[in-house]
RNA sequence: GCGCUCGUAGUAUAGUGGUAGAAUCUCAGGUUCCCAACCUGAGGACCCGGGUUCAAUUCCCGGUGGGCGCACCA
């Protein structure tokens, strides 16, 4: 079979090696926006999620966990409630759905159509003979399309299927004020999944109905966004941005710009927000993406969430699908406090700095991350064709198999024995080793670097008198020979080399 | 959600009103050995439901899933 350099190489790539599968369930036809990991696609993710544990707890993170549903309070709380039902139109005819508030506004520019009830918007309809833009039928009743899942608890108590993880943590912020001293910035963070049920979802992965989210979070005061310590620690790293003003300039190329000249120029207008840029990037770049697919995107005014004063999204490049964000940085300020302090009533206020004795509700900063987004892009960024040679350059450190072992041949006993030992061996040193003694061995190079496995172990004759076996790279196809006793070491010092 | 279009082994496909043919793949055996070699044998598929028909994977209708366009994407 002639394997070609194309996206659709790509698509069955991932699908034949176990990678990502679905729709799910597949063998019942399948529900859109809903898919599944194969053993080599969560194996990956497993790896991201503990690289990132690992990372943030340097950071200075904590890490908490939810339950994915909540009463319906909690949304009406957090704005969610009233932004993510929007009121639709169904023609009764041909059955087009439109956004009623969209249509409205498009067909009656002079009108004021934010705030108005559904009665007055379908009286507006009937006024002005609006009709279907489809079949040109009457359109009368307004119905509401709920992007949240809907469910109900117990003895019929209306709860939501969370939209976010971000909303769940922030109800525990009485908790964490206790629990981190209240020593602010109290730096939280929380994965898992969450769901929105998308019209029409596409894209594979990327706009998927049952999702997972890592998101963290920064509980900290108003001067201390300002003048933050960290800030300085890292504000000589360069970040490309595309603020919204050169956007609006119809330019896509981002600035390369120190943090602090950002700040400095008031591209970026709080230290702290800059900090949270750079562990966005810092994050993405120890997963392996070069700096040439990376961008932060600044959101437009009328682009922003309900919730956010300042958005920028952490992009990466895909061939497939444009630039696709990976991951959000808001600046949510006290909204979100401030709402659920209100409609639980609870006292939010702390004081938060010694000397001013001053009650505030602490702002809030996030970094949301899509971890299945982050999957889909650092597979296809990694996947190449050289020479009909399909080679997966993932990150070592995030490859499904770190190391394959094949005996050179299987019909002869004392190879396979000691291909099964140094087999073994690697696992005892918890290296995740794959065996392999089906086929040639050429095949068996194919069949890992497919996958990404950065290094096979191969033992031939000369294993059986001098303890050698063979390392052979995945991008540089080289072999060196290396004594037996060192392999765990060796592999381990390699590994460690690409976590910097 | 609307319109167009498509749905055949794990993957990518050929084809047909009388249930499918290669390729690749997987497994077993043989042979050789350092980059998808070869030989032998085996395995595996017509998205789901209904209709028309003696007979439907094929035609029709509905559903569902994918692709594209529109809409949607806080």
């Amino acid at each position: 079979m002639k394997i070609e350099d194309n996206i659709e190489t790509f698509n069955s790539l991932i699908r034949r090696r176990g990678f990502i599968w679905g729709p799910s369930p597949e063998i019942y036809g399948g529900l859109a926006g809903f898919y599944s990991y194969g053993p080599a696609g969560i194996e990956i993710k497993n790896k991201i999620l503990s690289l990132f544990r690992r990372e943030l707890r340097a950071f200075g993170f904590v890490e908490v966990e939810c339950p994915t549903i909540m009463p319906e309070i909690v949304w009406k709380a957090s704005g969610h409630l009233e932004r993510f039902i929007d009121p639709v139109l169904r023609c009764e005819k041909c059955n087009t759905l439109v956004r009623a508030d969209k249509f409205l506004q498009e067909n009656l520019p002079d009108q004021m159509i934010d705030g108005l009830s559904y009665e007055q918007m379908e009286n507006l309809i009937k006024n002005n003979n609006l009709v279907c833009p489809k079949c040109e039928s009457p359109l009368n009743k307004i119905e509401e399309y709920n992007l949240m899942l809907k469910t109900s608890v117990g003895n019929n108590v209306t709860a939501y299927l969370r939209p976010e993880t971000a909303t769940t943590t922030y109800l525990l912020f009485n908790r964490l004020d206790q629990d981190a001293r209240r020593q602010y910035p109290i730096k939280v963070f929380q994965y898992g999944k969450a769901y929105r049920n998308e019209i029409s979802p596409r894209q594979q992965v990327l706009r998927m109905r049952a999702f997972d989210q890592f998101e963290l979070q920064l509980f900290i005061g108003k001067d201390q966004e300002m003048d933050f310590e960290e800030f300085h620690e890292i504000k000589k790293n360069k970040i490309p941005l595309l603020d919204w003003k050169l956007q609006d300039k119809k330019s896509d190329k981002p600035n390369l710009i120190s943090l602090e000249e950002a700040i400095k120029k008031g591209v970026l207008k709080k230290p702290a927000y800059a900090y949270c840029i750079y562990l966005g990037f810092y994050l993405t770049k120890i997963l392996g993406f070069s700096n040439e697919v990376i961008r932060f995107r600044q959101h437009s005014p009328n682009e922003k969430a309900h919730y956010a004063d300042d958005a920028w999204d952490l992009e990466v490049k895909t061939q497939q699908f444009g630039w696709v964000e990976i991951c959000g940085i808001h600046d949510r300020t006290d909204y979100d406090l401030k709402r659920h302090g209100e409609f639980s009533n609870q006292n939010f206020e702390v004081i938060m700095n010694s000397d001013s004795q001053i009650k505030e509700i602490p702002q809030i900063l996030e970094i949301a991350f899509g971890p299945d987004r982050i999957i889909y892009t650092l597979l296809e960024n990694a996947f190449e064709v050289e020479d009909g040679r399909i080679n997966l350059k993932l990150n070592p450190n995030l490859a499904p198999n770190t190391v394959a072992v094949f005996p050179l041949v299987k019909n002869k006993e004392n190879i396979m024995a000691l291909a099964l030992k140094v087999h073994k061996n690697l696992l005892m040193h918890r290296i995740s080793s794959f065996y392999d003694a089906a086929g040639s061995i050429g095949r068996r190079y194919r069949r890992q670097d497919e996958l990404g496995t950065p290094f096979c172990i191969t033992i031939d004759y000369e294993s059986l008198e001098d303890n050698t076996i063979t390392l052979r790279d995945r991008d540089t196809m080289q072999q060196t020979r290396i004594d037996i006793l060192k392999v765990p070491e060796i592999l381990i010092g390699k590994l460690s080399k690409f976590t910097s």
